[in-house]
DNA sequence: CAACATAAAATCCGATCGGATATCTGATTG
DNA sequence: CAATCAGATATCCGATCGGATTTTATGTTG
């Protein structure tokens, strides 16, 4: 749903109208680069070929691609220049389910006593999104599941009411995200069903099963990946 | 130990010289007021000020910010300029504990069956270092033992084997050790003492007795700054 | 005396410029 | 023919400059 997870000033119900930020949307015109992996991972971003692409000054292009570098989705070598974050391997998206495996469970039985009526709503509204995906250019298919399945999990970590959580969670799943569409990993009717436990869970206010239902998903979901190293 | 845990290049084992970079030293002199509090928290922080106190031109001043506003440590505001990041208050200190108790446990299980010899001796001698911290100063003492007590866990949280959880961890120390200098938090032997009970399961390479061990320290860690806001 | 309007200073955002370094290309030599 | 070296190009790092906005200070008025 949000075009930009993490980065992008908080003029939600802001009162005060202030100017535009040029760095906002050389951020958004990279990462939509990112995103459709028009910038292959690992591949060389010059700052100077942004300045020409995008026709601004180099100041604004670094101060987004610094932004990104927090992110994790460009690293920065001195005097070299920036470039996309390489592919994850096996050991890192090990690392990664491993640190979602701690959180997530924890984040879905929190959100089953946290949660407000209000976000169930819209976690259901997300779940039915995700069912009724039915395009027919299998490419773009992905990336509507995907981005429907980051706003499901981005939900519920914000709605355990942690936020330090969340914004972990948050970083964490870009990479995700990234990762599926690269791979074209196929979106499968398995988790749906997944995430239909995780929200009957939730709504029967159940923090023991939501933690359990959110447990099954987050290892299901590995082994979904794992096969692209070989399994296992 | 290390001076900046994060956003330095890794020069360690470097082969090849780089030229040095003024946006550390930036960085470095930045995060040096921020922790002798001479920036307080929420203090405003002036770009034009550092030109003049620093002496460099704007553009490494804002390089060094960018990072530490991805850090946390610093929070910026559209044509308003960057602050230190205001004092945590009960809510967000709970939520930090919260995520260091999911993690920081896991970790040291992990390290108990992961982590190298040398890792281990360099624990002890972190330990060690500790005990017999006797400044007369105490002023300077809080700095010596926070200064331990970071790398402490900074040493496990690396033995965990998992880089996104060591810097996830890396991360919210930063803003424990801010905390503990702010408000004076005492260090008790008490600290030590647990701090055995995990160097000793570690040592056995008993992972569940090191992650129960984790678990209480961090839980007692949790409730000796809890007394700040009127305890539980 | 308080509140508002106006003016001045401080500050940030973005653009542009020069020096330094890395990388690439092509020629020379053993 | 391969390897090495030198020059040229591309790029990054840091400095400086102007416009826009915010904040503070000052003066005016009810």
């Amino acid at each position: 749903m949000a075009k930009s997870p993490i980065g992008t000033s908080e003029t939600g119900s802001g009162l005060v109208r202030r100017p535009p930020r040029l760095g906002d949307e050389v951020y958004n015109a990279i990462y939509a680069q990112l995103m459709s992996l028009k910038i292959p991972p690992g591949g060389r971003i010059s700052v100077d070929n942004l300045v020409r692409e995008l026709g601004v000054s180099q100041t604004p292009i670094r101060e987004a691609l610094s932004r990104l570098e927090a992110l994790g989705l460009v690293v920065k070598t001195h005097l070299i220049g920036y470039s996309a974050a390489s592919q994850m391997d096996k050991a890192r998206l090990q690392q990664l389910y491993e640190l979602r495996m701690l959180l997530e469970p924890f984040a879905a039985g929190r959100a089953a006593l946290n949660m407000p009526d209000e976000g169930i709503e819209a976690l259901e509204a997300v779940d039915k999104e995700m069912r009724s995906t039915r395009n027919d250019d299998p490419r773009l298919a992905y990336g509507e599941f995907a981005q429907s399945d980051s706003s499901f999990h981005d939900l519920i970590a914000s709605g355990s009411g942690n936020l330090l959580i969340h914004e972990t969670l948050a970083r964490l799943h870009t990479h995700v995200h990234l990762f599926r569409l690269f791979f074209h990993a196929r979106a499968t009717t398995d988790a749906n069903q997944e995430h239909a436990h995780i929200i009957a869970a939730i709504k029967k206010r159940d923090p023991a099963t939501a933690e359990a239902a959110m447990r099954d998903h987050i290892e299901q979901s590995r082994k979904r990946f794992m096969v692209i190293f070989g399994g296992e």
